[in-house]
DNA sequence: TTATGTGAACGCATTCACAGCC
DNA sequence: GGCTGTGAATGCGTTCACATAA
């Protein structure tokens, strides 16, 4: 087999790409220090897996190692860029420009990794026609309009939980199919739009019940 | 069986606690809503899973339930919160008070479920001494010496990559033993302190990915 | 009859172990 | 000899199906 991706020939467990993910962070660190060769082992060690877990997760896109010898750095962090989808820009659009809107606004991980904030909205009257860090806020009513003349890939909801379902009705309905939620609740979407959520008080609870939880 | 809730007698996997957490949200939904009674159907209805699932949860911790009635509301709320630990309040300290972290300062969802923040830590001199939404901001040096007169429970990391696991090892040898962390990166702490990760740069690029291989 | 609680069956992710190649 | 790639074995979370109780 080559060493090129292929594309995933099964549905890929979320826990696996979650991985990846961490893999071309280490990947990354790598090629900074300036190494040019690392093994399944080393890898492993960085993200508290094992060396096994490496290698069936990056056999689900191809085979990218040379045996007795390893992975190549810059190889496989071009593969995994590619397989995670980041050999592109995504245009992003921040809704809800409150507190934690506003701080995703300039989050330095998002433009680092090619998700370009080209807009933000509010429903909010007061803050509609300003400048946030250099972007104007919109009116959320402008974002059929707006997408039609410049297609948004993602759209990231940060605003209260009481009004995130309808501002989802709303970024679906202007064709956007990409959602990136920090709204505490559960939210509901067709089945051709891709919905990834970050429940913070969920996390909170977690940690609340981890600690509960020790001897 | 009784309807009190038992210590787990086996180790709980995390997307149980996930979804308790989701329960408990329905729960207080359906509370508010005036309702007494609920089913495992409709809460999974609710939650995109199976009555079963439901059902199979909460066996982990007890018998909550009557046969052909279902669940008093009331009373599987105040489980859910005994079992996620949410009786009690936890004092909470934000380490890092750029951005995200000034967010997470006043974000409602910590004091809603008695997650009380008690302190703000900070290595910039600049912003150390000033207050931010009435918390002064404290010298990490301190950290050690503040926690011996007023105990923290979970200390929240929001610096950046490069400084979270200097802070964390602080953190820990200030002995907290609860961190909810936000920085990109794997961080390492011994055995006995509860670690829980919020990464939002795993998370955007689970959504790149998944928007990447839709047909 | 209705809906819970739970052992058993199932399916999927992780781990094992070794054949294959450098 | 060293390390990858992968079928097979294992372990674990989810689903099934039914006995049990209201």
């Amino acid at each position: 087999m080559n060493s090129q991706a292929a594309p995933p020939l099964k549905r890929i467990a979320d826990s696996t790409v979650r991985r990846l993910s961490l893999y071309l962070r280490f990947l990354e660190e790598f090629e900074t220090a300036g190494l040019t060769t690392v093994s399944s082992d080393e890898l492993a060690a960085r993200g508290g897996t094992t060396s096994a877990q490496v290698r069936k997760d990056l056999s689900f896109f191809g085979s990218f190692g040379k045996r007795g010898l390893g992975y190549q750095v810059a190889e496989l962090t071009q593969s995994m860029r590619r397989i995670l989808g980041l050999e592109r820009d995504w245009r992003v659009i921040i809704v809800g420009v409150g507190k934690i809107g506003a701080a995703l606004a300039q989050f330095e991980g998002f433009q680092q990794r090619g998700f370009r904030v080209v807009g933000l909205y509010d429903s909010d009257p007061a803050k509609v026609g300003r400048e946030i860090y250099h972007l104007p806020v919109r009116a959320i009513e402008s974002l059929s309009e707006d997408n039609r003349e410049q297609p948004v890939d993602i759209a990231v909801i940060a605003v209260p939980a009481s009004a995130a379902q309808r501002v989802v009705d709303q970024v679906v309905a202007a064709g956007i199919s990409g959602i990136m939620s920090f709204a505490p609740i559960q939210l509901h979407v067709p089945a051709d739009v891709t919905l990834n959520t970050v429940n913070m008080a969920m996390e909170l609870e977690r940690l609340s019940f981890a600690l509960s939880n020790r001897e």
